[in-house]
DNA sequence: TATGAATGAGTTTTCATTCAT
DNA sequence: GATGAATGAAAACTCATTCAT
């Protein structure tokens, strides 16, 4: 298997690094390859294109992400709590490495729709896991009974995404793990959350 | 003043039929000409570049946005029902213009980091609105007194943005503006709504 | 006859302050009809295209050049003083109208191989003028006898055109019309000059 | 060193040939490719853009002429034998070498004036020369003692330029290097010359 | 496996010229 | 005569991908 070889691992980081710190547009195969210490050619050995390298690097980062999160959730018992610990792990995982941060909330979304639809088909993982809460959430009766799981998801995923963003965008000026606290309270407010 | 001549609005409206059916990067100046029923040449009688296209497409359609939610909500009384009519106006306005839905969810975020940060700052009138709204629920004891407003606004924001793309992406499967009424539901319930 | 009308001059002299402050590649019909205070369209009244502004403007001052001349030397009685003459004339006419020169010297050798044939032609007259003096000289026994005309013409026209073209593009740092000497003294040495 | 890599060399004399026969103008950069038998792309790993083709042609040219004729002089004991032989030689390598005769005279002068002065940051080499030459033959009492070394060069080099220069634009209808005595004559006669 | 020299398709923008008013 | 809005052809350069070594 390819992505066991420590040269796959090498691309990838190296590719958040160039697109990281030179932008989706300005991130050649050649550079990437120059960042990795291997030739141009070496990278076709690993991907299939330039594209394969980007959505693999959204699948390794955020399968880790997932496992992450699944993992910290496990021993929480209530739907609140887990969303608690699903928010904090999100904003701090992406506060901790702001290449990840930078590629993620703005260069890889710079990619044309086909790449995009793929990315999506990531995040999946990530919204399962989510719904999994909320419908948790509703089964418990913590969250109101007729919140609509899709439309709850969208406002959970849609909120943190733009603040991670925002904070981005605004050079990292504040304190992005702070935020878990408050953005979780709208969360839960926004599921019309009833405390057991 | 070039604006108001015919053919700028005529290569604008181009330009979002040529950029929604055939993506952000195979939007030619080429095809937007051929669209407009212009020459090359003349698009740049009209915009200074390519961007400058986009940039101004971008302010045209959002300035009009803004200042229709703004007319519109200038006729209700509370901040929750404010919010109500601009979640259901953005929904509608959006639902009704396919071409503009994909170029505004999809399309402009691939554009490079430049252009995305002028579209921000076509952004902030919008987010200006939003803010305004959570202030004045807060004062008049609408929301809670300890709303943060700047996370207000990006969860207000997120989902309704979340919630335009994922209809977007998922092929418009669904009636987007009956959305409006549990989307209002999440957000005054995350604001901490209490019935005045 | 168009040429006698004022915009016809009007042009021809905007055309000159464009090249020289702009040059050659930079100066587009556009910016001669600004500076010549008519429309783009008015240009085409009165010249066929582009390039007949160029040959227009480099007959009409090298007409004036030659005309200028040969009235100063008329006057003369040697070869040797003509000489003196025209190398004088020809320095201060361009010391006296930098524009000119440099339009001359640097700018209008910039056309294309077709256009500088065209000028090429209109410089026969200056060129006529020269041989007339050589042949003078030597049938007055100033110069050599064995004197080769083409070759005479060459080193005079060539020796002074460098002298110039040195001048325009060293800055004019220094006084240009009082070359006239000591350059005469190195042409008529090279025709061979015996002192009557 | 890309200069001494094959291709390097081999889109030098490309450049010669094609500019010469198509003039500068219509020299693109696909068509020296195809006469260099390598793709568009090749030739940006070996020249930085277009401009830079010209400016390493002129130099690689300019460079083997001064050699070349500091290697015949160094033999002579005169300045004025010097001086005949590099009359002699430049009039000899720009007969036997059309293509370059035609770049060197007529197409490298329509570049622009940025080319230009980097062109004859290049010609210096050559100025020089001749300066020593000229030195020379004041220090040996060849030339005349009030001899201005700067008018002194630009006689002898606009000389032979013109007569270059002319030669071409005459369709080659006579035999140039058969000048390099008249030439000569002309030029130490200007310098004031007398025998040793 | 690994290399890196070579490839060649693809697009924005300028500007001389025209022609309806 | 005069205008100036509209035209559309034309070319340098980049970079993902290949393949001989």
């Amino acid at each position: 298997m390819k992505k066991n070889k420590p040269k796959y691992r090498q691309i990838i980081e190296a590719a958040v690094v160039v697109i990281a710190e030179n932008g989706y547009h300005q991130a050649q195969v050649s550079k990437i390859a120059k960042q990795a210490c291997v030739a141009d050619g070496t990278i076709y050995l690993y991907f299939k294109n330039k594209e394969d390298i980007l959505i693999s690097l959204f699948q390794e980062k955020m399968g880790t992400f997932v496992e992450i999160i699944e993992g910290k959730i496990a021993g929480k018992e209530t739907a609140a709590e887990k969303l608690l610990m699903l928010v904090e792990t999100h904003l701090k995982l992406l506060s901790e490495d702001l290449h990840l941060a930078i590629v993620t909330q703005l260069e890889l979304r710079q990619s044309n729709k086909e790449l995009r639809l793929k990315v999506n088909e990531v995040l999946k993982g990530y919204l399962n896991l989510i719904d999994k809460i909320i419908i948790e959430g509703i089964e418990k009766k913590e969250f109101g009974s007729s919140l609509d799981v899709r439309l709850a998801r969208q406002m959970i995923f849609g909120t943190i995404d733009e603040t991670v963003t925002s904070w981005v965008m605004n050079e990292q000026k504040y304190d992005l793990p702070a935020l878990a606290g408050p953005v979780h309270q709208l969360l839960i407010n926004g599921c019309g959350y009833q405390k057991a």
